[in-house]
DNA sequence: CTTTTTTTGTAAGATATTCTTACTGTAACA
DNA sequence: TGTTACAGTAAGAATATCTTACAAAAAAAG
């Protein structure tokens, strides 16, 4: 019975994912709150999805817990896809300037 | 040539990635409104780092301006250049074949 | 260089969110 | 039952954000 995020929104996801990682590294609310010098209910209120989370706090959130701050942002992992990787070392080999070019012509091209 | 995010803010450090993104995508401040649904100034005042992004909004540009959500959140990508990051993105949709002849115009391209 | 247009910055009041504090609910346990 | 530990919630105060309009700055045109 796996608790099913779809249907659910970014900030509901986003939650349980706070959630989920503060209950995995052991802490309260209280204790958790306390680290990051916010109040308590203001974890309770992130975590049932009604207060939205700023990007500082997502890295702070995410260095308490120990977690990748962009699995906290619904990515699947920290993991940048290898072929893009792979795309992006081959460009290297070129210069700046070409490099600018090009992007300027991909702007242009149809896909 | 500074460029130094030394004794910045984290939120000034995010505001300025999103600046560069959307820079790098060709975007005014007015279209990236446009295309997220929320005002102009509130483009302009984040871009300052007068305004917190939340973490849904953090998700929402980096697809917007084709940049990876973790390096909005100040995580290094790797170590390689973000306009790279932005032309390996932008490859990755075109076929093989055409990555082929664009290079190739690329040499040839002058300096 | 001067003028015009485009793009971005900013002010101010209205609106909305968040914070703070205190109280409430719930589960575990003696 | 009563107690303890932890989390949820309510309400007014404190802040932040949004909206609209105008101003400044930058870019383009002449």
């Amino acid at each position: 019975m796996d608790s099913k995020e779809y249907e659910l929104s970014d900030r509901e996801r986003i939650a349980k994912r706070l959630k989920e990682a503060r209950l995995q590294s052991g802490l309260k609310q209280e204790q958790a709150a306390n680290l990051l010098n916010i109040q308590r209910p203001t974890i309770s209120e992130i975590e049932a999805g009604r207060r939205k989370v700023s990007a500082e706090e997502i890295i702070q959130f995410a260095d308490l817990y120990k977690v990748n701050p962009s699995w906290l942002l619904l990515e699947d992992d920290g993991n940048i896809d290898p072929s893009l990787m792979f795309a992006a070392r081959e460009l290297e080999k070129y210069k700046q300037e070409d490099i600018k070019k090009l992007i300027d012509i991909l702007k242009i091209l149809p896909k």
